[in-house]
DNA sequence: CGGGCCTTTGACTGGTTTCAACTTCTGTGG
DNA sequence: CCACAGAAGTTGAAACCAGTCAAAGGCCCG
């Protein structure tokens, strides 16, 4: 159940078997269906989640009802309203499964326990962070300072099987664009 | 000299006054002037830079000669290439001042042997980074989902001293938009 | 098999960029 | 301290790109 978390961890941070059997009964395993709400607007989010099988999605829905999503989360990957984890402010994503998941939760009890306890923790949550960070460094970028066609090869290219497993309308969503110009750039791109 | 770098480093972790001397014998302080380059695109960024005193930006030139602006900072903020400074890769930013300052500089060798020796300082820059996240994460949902205009009014009110100290050209670069737009933006906003 | 969602395609609209000219401000050297 | 050059900001007109609205076809799921 574990497997995929304790990898992702030890590529990070390495940890001896004790520190692993420490470590799981902090854990929490959860499986979640397809279209189910892992979290909903409003909630303070009191976890982060991590995906050992699945895909999931955070998003926001605007005043007109348009879906914003900010980002997926596939295998090894982790999910969550980082903004309400942290302050215990009202979530302001949404998150819900786009295939049947399992997952891997970490309360926020947990997680204040775990600081407290385990330096080793306090590692892996930094360079989390800091991969967050990163990873959204570059989205922000290419956000900015790319056309609308350069941001779609740019997303192709990163995550090849996000574009295999995800609908389109959601990968425009995402890339911030209508799906009627994602289509067309696509039919645009193949005619060349 | 670092009375502001101290005062916002207790603010997230207290620290006793051997703390302080002791974290004193890693910290550099720097003067740097005005237009005066931080780092330069391809150098590799070893340092975080804490403004005591002044205003700088971090920057891109794409391949037309168009700059990019990433970040401002004013006092109290820190700038940084914070993916080159952690991955050790050539810097993808350039940093330079926008009025004379004043900083405190963190080497990367100095940031290291922190993180080795002082658990203060590890949970001070998991704090930085939750803060740069949860600031980045506003901006990118902001320059995703707001309108050009919506996004002038959410930066001015978020941050009004920067209308006043920051020529409006390179606020327009901040928000993704070019200065003729923001120009007529502006008069539209003050006719009403 | 049917209904609804997803994708594609078309025509139209509107906001932003681009290019250019002009004005205002700033800083630097004579 | 003034003059001038270059940068910054403003304004106008034209071109363009993406969004919107609408309709049709395809596909998946119940």
């Amino acid at each position: 159940m574990y497997e995929l978390f304790f990898q992702k961890f030890n590529e990070k941070v390495p940890l001896t078997k004790e520190d692993e059997v420490l470590f799981k009964t902090y854990l929490t395993p959860k499986k979640i269906r397809k279209k189910q709400y892992l979290l909903q607007e409003g909630d303070p989010c009191n976890f982060t989640a991590f995906v050992e099988k699945g895909a999931l999605r955070s998003y926001t829905i605007d005043e007109k009802g348009v879906e914003r999503i900010f980002q997926f989360a596939l295998e090894g990957w982790t999910i969550s309203d980082l903004y309400s984890f942290l302050t215990g402010e009202p979530a302001t994503y949404q998150i819900d499964a786009l295939e049947d998941s399992e997952l891997v939760l970490i309360s926020k009890q947990a997680h204040e326990e775990l600081l407290k306890k385990a330096p080793k923790y306090e590692t892996y949550m930094r360079l989390q962070l800091s991969g967050a960070y990163i990873a959204m460094q570059r989205r922000l970028t290419s956000s900015i300072s790319l056309s609308l066609e350069e941001r779609y090869v740019a997303f192709s290219s990163l995550y090849p099987e996000m574009i295999q497993r995800i609908p389109q309308h959601m990968i425009a969503s995402y890339l911030g664009l209508t799906p009627e110009t994602l289509s067309r750039m696509r039919s645009k791109m193949t005619r060349k």
